[in-house]
DNA sequence: TCAAAAGTGTTCTCCCTACACCCATGG
DNA sequence: CCATGGGTGTAGGGAGAACACTTTTGA
C-alpha cells in the first residue's frame, strides 16, 4: 500500500452504498422485487432497493438494513455479489455501490408493499430500470447461477414445505434449462439434502404429491467434506 | 433507495481503496506476493499491493495502477473478488477495500522487486498479514478455487508452454488434493482446451516430456455452449 | 541395475441419460 | 375412458478411479 497517501489522502471520497437485487420464485418464474423511485433521478424509474452505508455498519449490515425499512423483509438469505465503481454510474455525484442479493420466500413478502410501490417482476420481463441496474440485474443473476453449485441456496426461495416438482421448477427457471422429472428426483435425492414428510399435497390438480423439506444437519455434515451440485 | 438522503448524504463518506491478491506458482507451490510496509500502521508487517481510489477511476483500474507501480506487473490477470467493510479494519479512519485477486505468471516479475521490498511467499509459509489481510487472503483464496470451476484461468498462472506435470501440480496446490497422473491427463485433453506442441523438454531429469499450450480458440468456443471444469 | 518419470492401456464400477411403464385422478 | 401428472424401473453408454505395463534415462 503507497501508505504515504494512507492519512493525507487528498481526494474526495466517493459516497458508497448497497443494493440489494431481490430474488424470489412464485412456483414458476423467477422474480425480482423492485421499487419505483419517488424522486430525481430516474424519478418513476424502477430500481433495486439500496441506501448508503452508515458509519458504523458493514455493507451486509446496510443492505439488511435497507431491505428492512424498504420492503419489511427481514431474514433473508443475503450475499455481496460485486461493487460497481464506475465514476459516472450516478448522474450527481459519484457513488460506488456494494451490490448484494436477497433471496426470499415469496409468500412472506405479500402485504407490507404499497407504502414503497414494491412490485415483482418476471426475470423475462423486467422494465428499464434507473442508474446502471439493468447491468447490475445481468451481473446477479450471473452470480447467483455460480453460487447454486456450490451451495444449496435455492432452498431459500421455497417455502418450508415443497414438491419435488416444484423444486424442479425453480433450478429450471434459475438456470433456464429443462431437465428429466425422473432424473432430477433421483439426482437431488442421492444428495441427502431432502427429508420427505408424511403429508402430501394435491398441487394443481390430478394426483397427490410428496412433500419435502431441506435438511439442514445432512447439509452441514457435507459441507466439512466439500461437495458440489451438478447440474 | 432512499432517495432523500442521496444528495444531502450526512454521514462522512468512508475512504475507499483496492487491495490485490497476487498468485503466482513457481512449479510446485502456490505463491502470494507481499510487500512490506515501510510506514505505520503496521510499520514492517507485509501487506498486499493496494491504494486509494481515484475520482475517475474504477476500482479495476486502480488495482491495475497499483500493481504495475507497487510490483511493475502490468498484463495479469485481475478480477474483483469481495468488498471489506468493517469498520475498524483500519485503525486510522474508515476505510473500505474492493480486493482484487491477479494471476501472474511468476517469472514475469523476477527483477525489479527490490524497491518496495516485494517477495513471493508459499501459501503454507505466510507471515502474519497487516489490517485484515490475513482474512482477505483466506477470502481470496476460496474465491479463486470457486472460480476455477467456471474458467480455466489456472493457465494463467503457468508459462506459455508447460508440460502435463506441471499444469497437474498447478491444480494440486490451488485446489489441495492429490490427481492420478493418467486420469489427470485424459480429463484435461478431453476439453479440448490444450495445443500438443512437437517440442518437448527434460524437465528435472528421467525422461523427456510433451509441451503444451493453452488454446484460446477452443476456450472461447466453449464458453459460448456453456461448460464446466471438474475436479 | 534400479528407481523415477512419462506415456499408454485396461478393467470395474457407478452414475447419468433416455425412455418406458404403472397408478391415480378429474374432466 | 382418456388425458394428465406423479411415482418408479431399466437398459445402455460414458466417464472416472484404480492400477498395471512399458520405455527411457540418470544415478
Amino acid at each position: 500500500m503507497n501508505t504515504e497517501q494512507s492519512f493525507s489522502y487528498r481526494y474526495p471520497h466517493p459516497a458508497v452504498a448497497t443494493d440489494c437485487v431481490i430474488f424470489g420464485f412464485d412456483g414458476a418464474n423467477l422474480k425480482v422485487l423492485l421499487i419505483q423511485r419517488g424522486i430525481e433521478p430516474f424519478k418513476g424509474s424502477w430500481a433495486f432497493p439500496g441506501g448508503f452505508l452508515r458509519p458504523d455498519e458493514t455493507a451486509e449490515a446496510c443492505a439488511l438494513r435497507e431491505l428492512k425499512e424498504e420492503t419489511n423483509l427481514s431474514a433473508a438469505y443475503v450475499e455481496q455479489f460485486y461493487t460497481f465503481t464506475d465514476p459516472s454510474r450516478d448522474p450527481r455525484e459519484r457513488v460506488i455501490t456494494i451490490a448484494h442479493f436477497a433471496l426470499c420466500k415469496i409468500q412472506d413478502v405479500q402485504g407490507g408493499d404499497d407504502a414503497n410501490k414494491a412490485q415483482w417482476f418476471s426475470m423475462d420481463n423486467i422494465p428499464h430500470l434507473a442508474f446502471d441496474h439493468d447491468y447490475i440485474l445481468r451481473v446477479a443473476l450471473s452470480k447467483l447461477r455460480e453460487q447454486i453449485h456450490f451451495r444449496p441456496i435455492g432452498f431459500e426461495l421455497l417455502p418450508k414445505k415443497f414438491t419435488m416438482k416444484e423444486l424442479q421448477l425453480l433450478y429450471e427457471a434459475i438456470l433456464d434449462v429443462r431437465f428429466d422429472r425422473a432424473n432430477f428426483a433421483k439426482k437431488m435425492l442421492h444428495f441427502n439434502l431432502l427429508t420427505k414428510l408424511d403429508e402430501s399435497v394435491w398441487p394443481t390438480a390430478k394426483r397427490e404429491a410428496h412433500l419435502y423439506s431441506f435438511n439442514e444437519d445432512s447439509y452441514n455434515e457435507l459441507k466439512k467434506k466439500g461437495f458440489k451440485l451438478e447440474f
